[in-house]
DNA sequence: ACCGAACTAAACATCG
DNA sequence: TCGATGTTTAGTTCGG
């Protein structure tokens, strides 16, 4: 009878309110709670895209970058001063230093702006395959030692600086006024070139689309460096302040920093491109020979898109990929400045991907903690996007794991997904574990993404932690029916497959048992097909498709898209690849109306009408009458696993993925007989 | 605020 | 009679 004897569950007996809710409180850890918190924690997740985290990081970048050359001119203008009149410094003068330090200091700290929550938000926007996940480490990496490097550089200089202004003081004191001033306005217009070099970036950052502009962070910086200066002023010294700028960019290195100690792993990098096709190659390609020979081969440039040059802060239009790939050689031939960008750009992604490994380091430390036994973090990662049936077929005896996303695509609603899914299905299955925390019931159902990849994916996260999968029980019921060799289970194999699958389900057997039944006959997704051993229920996947017919209009279809992204690993690596080919950074916010995505989007659209129409072909959603099932004669014979012979196992299985399938079983028998109702 | 979908609970029916 | 299986209804929650 109870199989869940050994746990709360127990209360099975004869249900009685009662019984409900003190299921609910003991053997569901009080779902509401824990439901609430990872909602929560997921909802603030959201906020973030991943393409925003980069657009972050890049502006960090651009801001060392500038501090960078901000300093050295500091230097070198210290030094002018010095040299042109003995007066220069009284102890006032120091005043100045404060004032000069602060935006340096500031853009130093920035860096550290992106972390934890941002980069979690990266973690959980699925939309980072494996691939770009590792991308991401090794620029983070190049980012962090840039840093450093910064910093010690920042801190030389303001030594020298000091130093420089303690002989000055000693060198006599005049007019002290005109020291400041003088001061002052050097400072300023170091001030003033930063500020410039700044906005300079980010429009052009803004022109490629990588940046969003986020008032908060931007406007800070810049406006700090404004203060104090009144408009004549930055008149007069906006022109120096430019003419020194074009100076530095003809040196080139200045502001992109070629000198960089960290050179371009090329290897790396090439191994990445390599893996993932086009993306993130692009910072390589230019030092790559064989550019010409890439675009020749994939027209589809990952520089180029939609006719616009897509290179960093150029944004020229082309008619054809010819004129392009002109343009790109000569404007963006292989010279310090082209270098210098690459690296910009390499560092860029160096830096997120170190920050991403902190983050994950710690996410993985908080799931340990939090669910210790139960989860123990799988030291092997597994890749993802690949979807791997492998791992599904164990349980599923041939066929295992059904025509994956296939089938169903997105278009049709019906499997929630919930945002922590998504988390789940991009990252590694370590990072899944991470998301604990019982799912909210249908977080976003309306996306009804193919679950299967995701189920697969965290096929051991699921079987061993105990969260509660994010996917509507419709959605969990026609996998486990799929799942089968024939495509049809009884109602007990269902019950089964949920408890093997889902540690979740091992507890509260007679709330989740209903609601499976419940499910089943609510939905004309589900047909009951009479078999001579008794009934079974199979997918009508027309229907499961019909259900929650959505638009399929534009805006909003992109909308559905670019969160299914967090959704299905398959489709989402079937959207990457198709940003990829669309030459669509990732980090390229995509805005719903930008014609980029646009243009993906009725790619998609394409494949995903295709499945719509199957659905809709059929027509006969308002037909009350559950679908005309009974005849078939597939019975099968259920040859299954007859298993029910209870076994409390613990809940707390470590062991991944057993390479024996069978013991799942254990589970099964809990069900078996478990307390319904 | 409303609506639809999903979830939960539970009553009830049927069958072996 | 009992338990498993199905069906149905009602209330709640949540997101659009």
């Amino acid at each position: 009878m109870m199989q869940e004897s050994g746990t709360e569950a127990t209360s099975n007996g004869p249900a009685s309110q009662n019984r409900a809710a003190s299921v609910e409180d003991g053997a569901r850890n009080a779902r509401p709670n824990s439901a609430t918190s990872v909602d929560v924690t997921a909802a603030d997740l959201i906020h973030l895209q991943p393409q925003q985290a980069l657009q972050v990081a890049r502006q960090i970048l651009l801001q060392q970058q500038h501090q960078q050359q901000q300093q050295q001119q500091q230097q070198q203008q210290q030094q002018l001063q010095l040299q042109q009149g003995t007066d220069l410094k009284s102890p006032k003068d120091n005043e100045n230093q404060p004032s000069l330090q602060v935006p340096v200091s500031v853009a130093m700290m920035t860096p550290q702006v992106i972390t934890p929550q941002q980069m979690q938000q990266i973690l959980q926007q699925q939309v980072l395959s494996p691939q770009q996940l590792q991308v991401l480490l090794q620029q983070q990496q190049a980012l962090m030692l840039q840093q450093q490097q910064l910093q010690e550089f920042y801190k030389k200089q303001q030594e020298q600086l000091h130093l420089q202004l303690l002989q000055q003081q000693h060198a006599g004191k005049q007019s002290k006024e005109q020291q400041q001033q003088a001061q002052q306005l050097a400072f300023q217009q170091q001030l003033m070139q930063v500020q410039q070099l700044q906005q300079q970036h980010l429009l052009n950052l803004q022109r490629q689309g990588l940046l969003t502009i986020q008032p908060g962070q931007t406007a800070l910086p810049l406006h700090s460096l404004t203060q104090g200066i009144n408009p004549a002023e930055l008149q007069q010294l906006w022109k120096e302040v430019t003419n020194l700028k074009e100076e530095n960019n003809s040196n080139g290195r200045r502001g992109l920093d070629l000198s960089s100690p960290q050179p371009p792993k090329k290897p790396l990098l090439n191994q990445h491109a390599s893996t993932n096709g086009q993306y993130m190659s692009h910072s390589l390609k230019r030092e790559g020979s064989t550019l010409d020979d890439y675009h020749h081969s994939h027209h589809s440039h990952p520089l180029y898109g939609h006719g616009v040059c897509k290179w960093p802060g150029c944004e020229a239009v082309f008619e054809d990929f010819q004129s392009f790939l002109k343009h790109l050689n000569n404007e963006h031939a292989l010279d310090d400045r082209s270098t210098a960008q690459c690296r910009v750009q390499m560092q860029v992604v160096q830096q997120l991907e170190l920050q991403l490994a902190k983050d994950k380091e710690r996410l993985q430390a908080m799931m340990t903690h939090l669910h210790v036994k139960s989860t123990e973090p799988k030291p092997t990662p597994q890749p993802l996007n690949l979807v791997s049936s492998v791992t599904l077929s164990k349980t599923a005896p041939p066929e295992a794991s059904p025509p994956l996303s296939l089938p169903q695509t997105p278009t049709t609603p019906t499997a929630p997904l919930t945002p922590l899914s998504q988390a789940h299905s991009v990252i590694t299955p370590n990072s899944l574990h991470h998301s604990v925390g019982p799912m909210r019931r249908r977080y976003s159902d309306k996306y009804n993404m193919p679950i299967s990849p995701d189920i697969v994916q965290n096929k051991e996260f699921y079987m061993n932690a105990e969260v509660r999968p994010p996917f509507t029980y419709a959605s969990l019921i026609r996998q486990g029916i799929l799942e089968s060799p024939e495509k049809q289970l009884t109602l007990n194999e269902i019950y089964n497959w949920f408890t093997r699958m889902f540690a979740y389900f091992r507890r509260n057997a007679a709330t989740w048992k209903n609601a499976v039944r419940h499910n089943l006959s609510l939905h004309k997704c589900f047909v009951r097909v009479e078999n001579v051993k008794g009934a079974v229920w199979t997918v009508d996947e027309l229907e499961f498709q019909k259900r929650r017919p959505q638009k399929i209009t534009g805006p909003a279809l992109v909308k559905n898209i670019q969160t299914s992204l967090g959704y299905g690993p398959a489709l989402s690596a079937a959207f990457q690849a198709s940003m990829a080919e669309n030459n669509i950074p990732l980090y390229t916010t995509a805005s719903i109306g930008s014609p980029t995505l646009n243009s993906l989007a009725n790619a998609i659209r394409e494949e995903m009408i295709g499945a719509m129409d199957h659905g809709n072909s059929n027509g006969s959603d308002s037909s009350p009458g559950r679908s005309p099932l009974p005849a078939m004669h597939h019975i099968k014979e259920e040859p299954l696993d007859p298993e029910d012979h209870e076994g409390p196992l613990s809940l707390v299985t470590t062991a991944n993925h057993s390479p024996d399938f069978d013991h799942h079983r254990d589970y099964d028998d809990d069900q078996g007989h478990d307390d319904m109702l």
